[in-house]
DNA sequence: GACCAGGAATTGG
DNA sequence: CCAATTCATGGT
């Protein structure tokens, strides 16, 4: 099997600190799924061996060339946020696909992770083909105007969401997506917010694991908590205005900030 | 501004 | 165990 060097990377940390969803244990690694493509990593000490995709691709996906010892450098003045980045030093910002993760997010919304896996699954099940990689059978995640029965995407349980889903499925293209990459974050936030279903959160999510964009400081409910503890003075902000200070604090680094908080707080006890 | 949509997961008693 | 709460968005 090929293998890239990765020093001071965790595989299982970054996988599982809520940045996407169609991955599975498998083996001694894991089976991550991203639109056609189906491919297996395994972390062993600073090696990483891969097999159905290329170097090139999984080193740009994991994140690897990203200046972490830069980040860390220029967020050391905040003394909470070190000892979270301490815990989890192998956490990267992956760059998934926009479109799935632009769906995968939609799905996010007031639900929790095990249900997000299942309606990304059922939806892949249900409009996408089948894929193999080391003898495991998935299904590929659907093209844009592909994911359009909206029965079928009810019944992979997505609820409320269904009908926003259905709608994005309508109006966005990979060309508009990519080309949110070239604006500015304000200007592609908005963007992303004409999209039915896709509010503040959901936007920063999207421009921070998909679209290359570092200060998106997205707020949802393990944010906010672990905000309010470490900066009493965000006590009865609202998520708009918690994210306002995020991004004023942590500047031009908030979306790594923002992730080392979230993966070190949900782990927090337990 | 408060409430609801749909429902599994999580927390509280 | 069973009941109450959680949860991001958009519409009323």
């Amino acid at each position: 099997m090929p293998t890239i060097t990765a020093k001071r990377f965790n595989l299982k940390d970054t996988l599982d600190s809520g940045q996407l969803f169609r991955y599975w244990p498998h083996e001694d690694g894991y089976l991550i799924g991203q639109r056609k493509s189906l491919f297996f990593v395994r972390q062993q000490g600073d090696t990483l061996e891969f097999e159905g995709c290329d170097k090139r691709y999984i080193t740009e996906f994991l994140g690897l060339n990203d200046p972490i010892a830069e980040t860390i450098r220029s967020l050391k003045g905040h003394k909470h946020l070190i000892k979270a980045a301490k815990q989890y030093p192998g956490i990267r910002l992956i760059k998934q696909d926009p479109w799935e993760c632009l769906i995968g997010f939609i799905c996010s919304s007031a639900s929790n992770i095990p249900k997000i896996k299942r309606n990304m699954d059922g939806m892949s099940n249900l409009f996408g083909d089948r894929v193999e990689t080391r003898d495991e059978t998935r299904h590929s995640f659907p093209d844009p105007g592909e994911i359009d029965d909206l029965g079928k995407i009810r019944s992979t349980g997505t609820g409320f969401r269904a009908k926003f889903i259905h709608g994005a499925n309508k109006i966005v293209t990979d060309n508009w997506l990519s080309g949110l990459k070239k604006k500015t974050y304000p200007e592609a936030k908005k963007e992303l917010m004409k999209i039915p279903g896709v509010g503040s959160k959901i936007s920063d999510c999207v421009l921070l694991f998909s679209l290359g964009f570092r200060e998106p400081f997205p707020v949802d409910v393990w944010i906010q908590r672990a905000m309010n503890e470490m900066y009493p003075q965000t006590k009865g902000m609202d998520p708009k205005k918690i994210e306002e200070f995020g991004r004023g604090l942590f500047g031009k680094d908030a979306g790594y900030a923002q992730q080392y908080i979230y993966h070190w707080r949900r782990n927090l006890k337990s």
